[in-house]
DNA sequence: GCCAACGTTGGC
DNA sequence: GCCAACGTTGGC
């Protein structure tokens, strides 16, 4: 199983938007970026994923799973495209920032560091482990 | 609200 | 195929 991280503003798709969806899920659609919709392409069903709220909040709030793989997406007749389905998993009992993450040694290489543009992005083991501790939250 | 970083577009 | 111009993202 890989692990990944969905970035969203959420004025635009919160997480609580994307758990009003419940066990159904959603297309991650509208993604515009070559990087970003490849790594979509391999994820698998059952991957998880971090909900990441970006702008004003900065914080891992919640835990997704792929629900569908990649296929085209619906909002676009572009067939460069394609999207996965998420569902949301669980929230994060405590939210982790984006200052606790740049803060931590162990994350420091983290894409979400690295490269603060993308939008979807992978996460390694070691990574979801210890960003799951900071949350206090189940990472399974 | 600003601006740096980055990705994409399109003219040549 | 290069690169300048442009648009967008997202942290600050």
């Amino acid at each position: 199983m890989s692990y990944w991280l969905f970035k969203s503003e959420p004025s635009t798709w919160s997480w609580d938007d994307q758990a009003g969806k419940g066990a159904a899920g959603e297309e991650w659609d509208g993604v515009r970026n070559y990087q970003a919709r490849n790594f979509m392409r391999e994820m698998k069903l059952g991957d998880r994923g971090f909900f990441y709220h970006s702008q004003k909040e900065k914080a891992v709030v919640g835990i997704v799973e792929v629900c569908a793989e990649s296929h085209p997406d619906s909002t676009t007749d572009d067939d460069r495209w394609d999207c996965v389905d998420i569902k949301a998993i669980r929230p994060f009992e405590k939210p982790v920032t984006l200052d606790q993450i740049k803060s931590d040694s162990r994350l420091e290489q983290m894409v979400l560091v690295k490269n603060s543009r993308l939008s979807v992005q992978p996460v390694t083991r070691d990574e979801w482990l210890a960003i799951c501790a900071l949350g206090q939250t189940k990472p399974d």
